[in-house]
DNA sequence: CAACATACGGAACGCACGCCCCGGTTGGCA
DNA sequence: TGCCAACCGGGGCGTGCGTTCCGTATGTTG
C-alpha cells in the first residue's frame, strides 16, 4: 500500500469517527470526505460501502463493550451494568445508538450479547420472564434514540431498568 | 367548491387514512395520490403540504384521545390509562407513533396533554418526581416506534408503566 | 349551449444522498 | 531519474422524495 493511501485512510477514519459520533450514521458521506480533505471517491477506495466505514469506526468500542460482558455471580447486575454502559456510550457519542440498528455483524453480536445477558438474568429471577431478546433490543433502541432528543438520559435509564425487573404496582 | 373537487378531496383523505395507518408518515405522497386515483398535484390543491394532510387525517382520532383525558380522582390511573390508549392506537395503526413526532399543532396539544397528566400524577405521588414532560414524550416516542419492530407491545407498555412509578430495587 | 373559472393529471423541478468513473497526478521501484 | 502502476479528486449518475407548473378537461352559471 502506498504511503499517501495509508495516510488518507487514516484521515477518513478520523473524520468519520468524529462525525459519526456527533451526528450518527445519517451524516452524509460527502461531509465525511470533505472533513477528511479527500473526495468521496477516495472514501470508497478504502471502504466498499458507508456501512463498512461505520463498522470500521465503531468496531473497537463495540467489541470492547461486548468483551466486558463477562458473567459474574449476579446475573441481574451483569445485565444492568451492560445496559448502563450502553446508555453512557450513547449519551456521549451519537453513533452508539446506531450501532444497535445499522445492519452489520457487529450489530448481530451486540444483539446476541444482550440476549445472553437477558437469559441469565431471567434464570436468576432478576428480571421479568416474559421479555424476549427482541423486546429488549427494541426497548433499548428506542431509549438510546430518545436520549438525543433532549430527555434526561439517567432518568430514562432508571425507568427502563426498574421496569425490567418489577411488575406494576397494584 | 365544485362537486368533483369535493369528491377528490374525500378520496385523498380515504387513501391517506389507510396508507398512513399502514406505513406511517413516511409513505410517499405519490403513493397516496395513486391509491386515491388522482395526480399528486390534486393532493396539493387540497392540502398545502404533506404534513397538513397528515394532520387532517389524524386530527379526529388524536383530538378524541386528548378529549378523553379528563381528570378523575386517581391522577396516576388517568396517566396510565392515557398511555395505554396511546399504545393501543399505535399497535393498531402506524400513524399514531408519528402523531407524537411530526410537527403540528396537534402534536403540541398531545405533548401538552401528556404534560398535564404527568404533573397531576406526580403531585399525587403516583409517578417519580424527577421526570419531565420532555422525558416522558421521548420515552413514549421510543416505545411507540419499538412496537413496530417485532417487539411485544403489551410487555413494552408494562415495562414503561412500572418504570414510571417505581424506583429500582436495591 | 356557450363561455369561463375551476380543477385535473402528470411531467418536471430541486434537492439530497449513496455510489461510480475518468482524466490527471503522484509515490516508489528499477 | 524516469516510468508505471496506484491513487486521487470531484463531477456525474441513479434514485427517491416533496413540491410546483401548465396545458387540458370538466363542472357550473347565465
Amino acid at each position: 500500500m502506498r504511503a499517501d493511501a495509508a495516510r488518507n485512510r487514516e484521515k477518513v477514519l478520523v473524520a468519520a469517527r468524529e462525525l459519526f459520533a456527533e451526528q450518527g450514521f445519517d451524516v452524509p458521506l460527502d461531509e465525511i470526505a470533505a472533513k477528511a480533505g479527500v473526495g468521496p471517491g477516495t472514501v470508497y477506495r478504502h471502504f466498499p460501502t458507508k456501512q463498512a466505514l461505520f463498522q470500521a469506526v465503531t468496531e473497537a468500542r463495540v467489541s470492547a463493550m461486548i468483551a466486558s460482558a463477562e458473567p459474574s455471580a449476579d446475573a441481574g447486575a451483569d445485565l444492568f451494568a451492560f445496559l448502563g454502559k450502553m446508555a453512557d456510550e450513547a449519551t456521549a457519542k451519537r453513533d452508539m445508538s446506531d450501532a444497535i440498528a445499522v445492519p452489520s455483524e457487529l450489530r448481530d453480536s451486540l444483539h446476541a450479547t444482550l440476549g445472553g445477558l437477558l437469559g441469565r438474568a431471567q434464570e436468576a429471577g432478576a428480571v421479568r420472564a416474559d421479555i424476549t431478546t427482541k423486546d429488549l433490543v427494541a426497548l433499548m433502541k428506542g431509549m438510546l434514540q430518545s436520549m438525543h432528543e433532549g430527555a434526561n438520559p439517567a432518568v430514562l435509564l432508571e425507568i427502563v431498568l426498574s421496569g425490567l425487573q418489577s411488575s406494576r404496582k397494584p
